[in-house]
DNA sequence: CCATGATCATTA
DNA sequence: TAATGATCATGG
């Protein structure tokens, strides 16, 4: 087990900041699409790679380092903005129902997250450069956060209120409880997977890190 | 089996 | 293009 720190991982990943990221998973042995199915997550499995993380640990639902995660920019007009929104963590209804914004994994994930920009050339995109890679490291008296923490409130009251399925999309100015699964049907029993959900940052929250890391 | 990586599809 | 909901491959 080899420990990276967060300084370390940034620094592997500027390394490869310009470099085409298919190319690279293929050395890595990350499988991308060329089995012809379509692997989504690729690029945040060879960023966690190529940071030194020997395995997934991701997860880091006890203790832990930091988030490293991945968005997609494009251009709009001259101006280049986030695709899509950002996961940020799993709902998890009754810890929602429990813990205060700052005792939630979503905080903890969202102070010290490892931010990769990466260049989106398409759907089933054949390249995918790393633009940048930023740390970011949120206080708890920050405007900002005081704001998301609203959200955070506002999704956590709609839960205890009304249900974990009255939850949609809509909700937040910075983040939103977007459905969030394996989806499809279990094949086992021939019915529907239930439904989950997982905090997500919308873009323009994305774009305001990209801005600030810049 | 299911949580995690994040993108894809659809509609307006 | 933007916004929301649905979906997929992978690894433990």
């Amino acid at each position: 087990m080899k420990i990276v720190t967060r300084a370390n991982a940034i620094k592997n990943l500027k390394k490869y900041i310009g470099k085409n990221l298919r190319k690279l998973a293929l050395q890595h042995g990350v499988t991308t699409f060329e089995t012809g199915k379509q692997n989504k997550g690729w690029k945040g499995l060879i960023l966690e790679r190529l940071a030194g993380l020997e395995t997934n640990v991701s997860k880091a639902p006890n203790g832990l380092s930091y988030e490293l995660k991945s968005v997609s920019f494009h251009y709009v007009k001259d101006e280049l903005v986030p695709k899509e929104t950002m996961a940020i963590t799993m709902i998890n209804p009754e810890e929602l129902n429990k813990h205060s914004f700052f005792e939630s994994h979503c905080w903890n994930k969202l102070k010290s997250i490892v931010f990769c920009a990466v260049m989106w050339h398409g759907q089933n995109a054949e390249k995918a450069e790393l633009l940048k890679v930023a740390s970011l490291d949120f206080a708890e008296d920050d405007e900002l956060i005081k704001e998301i923490m609203g959200d955070y409130d506002f999704i956590r009251e709609k839960l205890i209120k009304h249900g974990f399925e009255s939850l949609t999309g809509k909700d937040g100015k910075w983040i939103q409880a977007r459905t969030k699964g394996t989806g499809g049907i279990n094949p086992r029993t021939g019915k529907r997977r239930p439904i989950t959900r997982a905090f997500y940052a919308r873009t323009s929250l994305v774009n305001k890190i990209f801005e600030t890391a810049s």
